[in-house]
RNA sequence: GCUGGAAUCGUGUAGUGGCAAUCACAGGAGACUGUAAAUCUCCCGCCUUUCGGCUUCGUAGGUUCGAGUCCUACUUCCAGCA
């Protein structure tokens, strides 16, 4: 059995975009594809039933918050993270190095996608991980326990969750570290760090024959900056990934720009994933230059948080002018929330803190969602992408997109 | 009827002689992009775009340089006793 089978069928004309299918031991993913995360072997506040109706075709874990709790010798023991989470669809597993990021500069909130400079200030006190050129050393988030991740460490994780597609140990810097920071990071971490992944990955693969192959993608960083993300994205496409993460700091404004730069020097056969991405301008401009699948909270949490998802944008359902609004929220929107319940309704859950909101928010965003890429991929198939963009994006307001550059 | 206690923002409270309005809830709005997130931020007496201005501690008096705070009466509520 293979770890990993990748087939490209349909191309978007003048660009880099193309529909595919990636083939793992547990299931089929059509290309492009937005997968959900569920952090912590579970969608938050979904059921894998739920998900699955969502029609998401695979699941993002993470490898740090499962090696916290409650361990992936727990998860391996349990039968690997397909089992214990009960998803028999394809799965993928991030390696923790966003934690790196998130944790180590000491950000209690996301960092700014476009760097503004009034972003709260890094209080070193709050600082949970330290990098050096050998791994990161992390202070545990629940306990305070002291931990040190390597790239071999990360895979170790990573194979004791099971995951069919995993990634390799990297360094997520920010758009606030200089141009020589970038270029030590990549020098110094991520690029040693992606070929110390590789052969700890190839080497389990062996040793853990009992189990389905795993799959690895190997990450491309280098921030905003042309030279540094071709040069990473040539280095780690001589080296037999099977896939390629597009991660890192990015400005919005230039995302799709930056997504070209990878893609045109990254191998064409084989799979990119965007990581954390999931805003539908942004998904627009990844796939169009390149990108295949996309995993992000952002449907989860802002749903969670009251923010659905609308085909003029992100709507606060605890708005007081959905109290008496006693129709589906979104009547073009086939998820069971909207189906089944109206806006008053949802409104009303919000504002009384109920555990159904949770529910029912997070299966429309992340239909919202799911659905767009898999429209997106229809046209790419029958050649309307360029128009199904400009139709999309000329009623969709990105609060993001609209700061001021 | 008697005795005691209480009355402060929509609600519950803090403030016990020195620029009233603390905290919470409720309410209003915003944010969220490889999950330290069912979280966070802002507003929340009135007027003002801002700066700022004005009002207000049940009612009416009194003491005091100064009263939400002390005194008197009244009103209402609560508790106990009749």
């Amino acid at each position: 059995m293979k770890s990993l089978e990748f087939t490209i069928h349909a191309r978007l004309e003048g660009a880099l975009g193309r529909t595919g299918t990636i083939v793992t031991p547990h299931g089929s993913i059509e290309t492009p594809a937005f997968i959900p995360v569920g952090t912590k072997a579970t969608l938050k506040a979904l059921t894998p039933e739920q998900l699955q109706a969502t029609g998401a075709q695979a699941v993002l874990v993470n490898a740090y918050h499962l090696y916290l709790r409650p361990g992936h010798e727990l998860i391996d023991r349990a039968g690997g993270v397909h089992e214990f989470m009960n998803w028999d669809g394809p799965s993928f597993s991030d390696s923790g190095g966003f934690q790196v990021m998130s944790l180590g500069v000491g950000f209690k909130k996301v960092v700014d996608m476009d760097g503004a400079p009034d972003v709260q200030a890094t209080k070193k006190k709050d600082k949970l991980a330290w990098i050096d050129d050998n791994g990161v050393r992390f202070k545990s988030h629940l306990d305070g326990s002291m931990h040190y991740f390597t790239p071999e460490l990360s895979m170790q994780i990573q194979h004791g969750i099971g995951a069919d597609i995993t990634f390799a140990f990297d360094e997520l810097t920010t758009l606030f570290h200089d141009y020589n920071y970038q270029v030590e990071s990549l020098e110094q971490r991520t690029h040693p760090w992606a070929v110390r992944s590789l052969a700890e990955h190839k080497r389990l693969n062996e040793e853990r024959s009992h189990r389905p192959p795993q799959a690895l993608f190997g990450v491309v960083q280098g921030a905003d900056y042309e030279d540094l993300r071709r040069q990473c994205a040539r280095f780690l496409g001589g080296m037999d990934f099977d896939g390629y993460g597009l991660g890192g700091a990015l400005r919005k404004s230039n995302i799709g720009n930056n997504v070209r730069w990878m893609c045109e020097e990254l191998p064409e056969d084989k799979p990119r994933h965007m990581l954390g991405i999931s805003e539908p301008d942004d998904i627009f401009d990844c796939i169009e230059n390149g990108a295949d699948t996309f995993d992000c909270v952002s449907p989860a949490r802002v749903g969670r948080n009251g923010a659905l998802y609308t085909k003029n944008g992100r709507v606060n359902i605890t708005r007081s002018e959905f109290k008496e609004k006693f129709e589906s929220f979104d009547a073009d929107c086939d998820c069971y929330a909207c189906t089944n319940f109206t806006a008053a309704y949802l409104h009303h859950l919000f504002k009384s803190g109920e555990l159904l909101a949770n529910t029912l928010a997070t299966i429309h965003n992340e239909r919202f969602i799911v659905r767009l890429v898999d429209d997106i991929r229809a046209s790419i198939a029958n050649g309307t992408f360029y128009d199904y963009k400009k139709s999309f994006l000329s009623t969709y307001y990105t609060p993001t997109s609209a700061k001021p550059q």
